[in-house]
RNA sequence: GCUGGCGUAGCUCAGUCGGUAGAGCGACGCACUCGUAAUGCGUAGGUCACCGGUUCGAGCCCGGUCGCCAGCUCCA
C-alpha cells in the first residue's frame, strides 16, 4: 500500500504496518517525538494498523492536536492516580480544554489542596512506571455490563446514550476507561504537568444533577513551556483589576451593595474619558444622546417581552401596590421615545444613544469585581431603520467597533449568534434577520464564526471577542438585529407613498458594559494607562519647599492646557515622591528644583523611559498634548 | 442559585491547648529642606463579618445569615 507523507513523498509498506513502524522507518525528530498521527484526516494511536493507501501526518506535542492528546492522556493518568488513592471514586468525564484538561469525579469526601499534592505525586509515579496505552473495542452491551460491574454508573449512563455500537476503551497499567481516544504511546511521554485547582461541577452541566468534583490541570511538551504558562497566570494575578483598582484608587466594592461599583475620583475620570470618547465618535455619525426612565411599570416589561423572558434577571419593586421593574436594558424606553412622534422614511435611521444606569439581577455566584456586576452603564444605542438600510447601518457599526477597539490596541473576532431555543416571534422573521446579518458581514468582508443558539430572545446578534495583552478573550461589543420590538411596540414610519411601515431595530453597544470594559482595560494595560486615558497624566514634584510656588504655577499651566496634573507638595524627599508616582503609574513626573526655577524649565521623567532631561514647560506641554490628542498607545 | 474554601487594623498577614489581640506597610503628628524608586522618631487605628448557641470564659468550638474567592450554571 502507498503511504503519502506531508512533504509529498510516497512510500510503500505491506498491509497491516502500524503507524509507529512507519514513523520508525522515516526516522528523525518528528518521528521520535510523535504522540499520535492523523491518517486521512482522522486522529489515531501510533499502534494503529494501516490497511490501505493513506495520507499520514505524525503529530508531536508542538502541534495543537498533539498537545490536546497529550493533555487528554494526562487526564487519564490523573484519573488513574485518583483511583489508586480513592478506590471508591467514580469517574465521570475528563476532556482536554483550552490550556489544559480536567476530570470530574464522584468522591466520598471533598478534596483538599494536600490531596492534590498526593495525586500529583502518584501521577509522577505512574509516569515513571511508563505504562503503555492500549485500545480495545467491545460491543456496547458488553461495555455497559463491564462498567456496571465496576460500579462506574456515570460511564454506564454515557454508554446508554452513545450511538456507537462498538465503543472503545483504553487501558494503561491497571486503569481502564471508556474513551474515544486516541492516546499517547505511554505514560512516560508526559514531561511537564501541573494540577491547578479543585471545584464543583454539575454532572452534565445540569444544576439539577449531582455535583461532582472537578480537578483542573495542565500539561505541556516541556517544563519550559509549562513554566511560561504558569508565569502568565501569575502575571494575570498581578494584573487583577480588583487589586489594581484598589492600589490605583480607581474603584472599590462594599458588601452593602454586592455587584455594584463605587467609582473613586480617579476611576470616574477614566470612565468619563471613555464616555467622552464614545460621544466624540458617535455624534458625527448622527447619534442622538438621550436619557430615559430607569424604573417602569411591569406593563411595559410585558409589552417588551422581558417579563416573559428576562424576569429572573430583573430587580422588581413594589411601589405602593404598583409592580415596577428597574431597567436591565434601554430598548423598551427607546421604543417609547421613538413612538413619541411620527417619523418619515426620510428621517431614518434614528439613532438614540444612552449611557445611563441599568440593573440586572445576576446570580450571586456569578459576580466578579467590575467584570460581572449587577449595576452597570453601557455605551448603548438603538438604531431605528428601514429594511433597505440594514446592510449599510450594520457596516457603519462594524466600522465604529473598529475605530473604538483600535484606540486601545485590541484585536477582536466576530461571532454570529443565532436563534436560541427560547425565542420570541416568528421563525421566518428570525431567518430573515440572520440572513441580513450574514449579508452585511460578507459585504463588509469580515470573517466570523457561528455561535449557534446564543442569540438574544428578540433577535440574532454579532458578538465581538476582544483579545487583551495577555491573550485572553473577552466579550464586549454586541450588535443585535431585531424585528420583534418594532412589532410589539407597534412602531412605524410614514413611507414615500404615505403608508405606515414597520422599522427594524439594531441594538448595539461597543465597549459594552463600561464597568466591565474598564476592568478589562485595567488588566490589559496592567494599570499603566496610555496618557490619554490616565486619570492623572502628570505629577509635579518640587524638590524642596522653596520650589512649591513655582511647581504650583507649572501645575496650573498644565491644567490650562487641558492636562490632568497633580502637585505633590508634601514635605518628602524627591526619591520618595518619585517612587510613589511610579507605583501609581503616573505617565509623567515633572521634577522642579532650583535649576528649573532659575531657567523656567521642567525636568521630565517618564514612568517607563526614566529621566528625559530638562526642557521649557511649553515644549513639554506641546509634546504631551500631541500624545493625548493622537491617543498614543505608548 | 449550587459545590468547596475563606472572612482578625486601610492593605498583607500572625495569633499555640478556649483565658478579653499583634507585626510590617499605609495613615496621622513632629523633626529633617533634600536632585530621579522608600529619612528618622512618635501617635492613632479592631463590636476578630453579622446573629445566636456551648462554656466560668469564645477570634478560636457549634448552628444560621451576609459577603468574598475558585469553579459550575448563566452572561455584557
Amino acid at each position: 500500500m502507498a503511504i503519502r507523507l506531508p512533504d509529498g513523498t510516497v512510500r510503500e509498506y505491506p498491509q497491516g504496518t502500524t503507524v509507529r513502524e512507519v514513523a520508525q522507518d522515516i526516522g528523525g525528530r518528528t518521528a521520535l517525538e510523535a504522540l499520535v498521527a492523523r491518517v486521512n484526516g482522522r486522529l489515531v494511536d501510533l499502534f494503529y494498523r494501516l490497511e490501505e493507501d493513506a495520507e499520514i501526518e505524525l503529530l508531536t506535542p508542538a502541534t495543537d492536536a498533539g498537545l490536546e492528546v497529550l493533555r487528554h492522556s494526562t487526564a487519564h493518568v490523573m484519573a488513574q492516580a485518583v483511583k489508586r488513592l480513592f478506590p471508591e471514586a467514580r469517574l465521570a468525564i475528563g476532556p482536554p480544554i483550552e490550556n489544559g484538561f480536567y476530570y470530574d469525579f464522584d468522591l466520598p469526601r471533598a478534596l483538599t489542596p494536600e490531596d492534590l499534592e498526593r495525586i500529583a505525586a502518584e501521577m509522577r509515579r505512574i509516569i515513571s512506571e511508563d505504562y503503555a496505552f492500549s485500545r480495545q473495542e467491545m460491543d456496547r452491551e458488553q461495555a455497559i455490563q463491564f462498567f456496571r460491574d465496576r460500579g462506574e454508573s456515570y460511564k454506564v449512563e454515557i454508554l446508554e446514550e452513545l450511538d456507537d455500537p462498538r465503543p472503545s476503551i483504553y487501558q494503561q497499567g491497571e486503569f481502564i476507561d471508556l474513551c474515544r481516544g486516541p492516546h499517547i504511546p505511554s505514560t512516560g511521554r508526559i514531561k511537564a504537568f501541573a494540577l491547578r485547582s479543585v471545584a464543583g461541577a454539575y454532572w452534565r452541566g445540569d444544576s439539577h444533577r449531582p455535583m461532582l468534583q472537578r480537578i483542573y490541570g495542565t500539561a505541556f511538551a516541556t517544563q519550559e513551556e509549562l513554566d511560561r504558562y504558569l508565569e502568565l497566570l501569575a502575571e494575570a494575578e498581578r494584573r487583577d483589576h480588583r487589586r489594581l483598582g484598589r492600589e490605583l484608587d480607581l474603584f472599590s466594592f462594599r458588601e452593602e451593595a454586592p455587584g455594584f461599583v463605587f467609582w473613586h475620583p480617579k476611576g470616574y475620570q477614566l470612565y468619563r474619558t471613555l464616555v467622552d470618547f464614545s460621544r466624540e465618535l458617535q455624534e458625527p455619525r448622527g447619534y442622538l444622546e438621550v436619557s430615559t426612565p430607569w424604573i417602569y411599570r411591569t406593563t411595559l416589561w410585558e409589552t417588551s417581552g422581558h417579563w416573559q423572558h428576562y424576569k429572573d434577571n430583573m430587580f422588581l419593586i413594589d411601589a405602593d401596590g404598583d409592580r415596577m421593574g428597574v431597567k436591565p436594558m434601554n430598548c423598551p424606553g427607546h421604543c417609547l421615545l421613538y413612538s413619541q412622534k411620527v417619523h418619515s422614511y426620510r428621517d431614518l435611521p434614528v439613532k438614540f444613544a444612552e449611557y445611563g444606569p441599568l440593573a440586572r439581577f445576576e446570580a450571586s455566584g456569578t459576580l466578579h469585581g467590575a467584570l460581572r456586576v449587577r449595576g452597570m452603564h453601557q455605551d448603548d444605542a438603538h438604531i431605528f431603520l428601514r429594511e433597505d438600510q440594514i446592510e449599510e447601518q450594520i457596516r457603519e457599526v462594524l466600522e465604529l467597533v473598529d475605530a473604538i477597539y483600535s484606540a486601545f490596541g485590541m484585536a477582536y473576532t466576530i461571532k454570529l449568534s443565532t436563534r436560541p431555543d427560547e425565542y420570541m416571534g416568528e421563525l421566518e422573521t428570525w431567518e430573515k434577520a440572520e440572513a441580513a446579518l450574514v449579508r452585511a458581514l460578507e459585504a463588509a468582508g469580515r470573517e466570523y464564526t457561528v455561535n449557534p443558539k446564543d442569540g438574544a430572545f428578540y433577535g440574532p446578534k454579532l458578538d465581538f471577542d476582544v483579545t487583551d495583552a495577555l491573550g485572553r478573550k473577552w466579550q464586549c461589543a454586541t450588535v443585535q438585529l431585531d424585528f420583534q420590538f418594532p412589532e410589539r411596540f407597534d412602531l412605524y414610519y410614514v413611507d414615500r407613498d404615505g403608508s405606515h411601515k414597520r422599522p427594524v431595530m439594531i441594538h448595539r453597544a461597543i465597549m459594552g458594559t463600561l464597568e466591565r470594559f474598564i476592568g478589562i482595560l485595567v488588566e490589559h494595560f496592567a494599570g499603566a494607562f496610555p496618557v490619554w486615558l490616565a486619570p492623572v497624566q502628570v505629577r509635579v514634584l518640587p524638590i524642596g519647599s522653596d520650589h512649591v510656588a513655582y511647581a504650583a504655577r507649572v501645575r496650573a499651566e498644565l491644567a490650562n492646557a487641558g492636562v490632568r496634573a497633580e502637585l505633590d507638595d508634601r514635605n518628602e524627599k524627591i526619591g520618595y515622591k518619585i517612587r510613589e508616582a511610579q507605583v501609581q503609574k503616573v505617565p509623567y513626573m515633572l521634577v522642579v528644583g532650583g535649576k528649573e526655577v532659575e531657567a523656567a524649565t521642567v525636568a521630565v521623567r517618564h514612568r517607563r523611559a526614566g529621566d528625559q532631561g530638562s526642557m521649557p514647560l511649553a515644549t513639554f506641554i506641546e509634546r504631551i498634548r500631541h500624545e493625548i490628542d493622537s491617543r498614543s498607545l505608548d
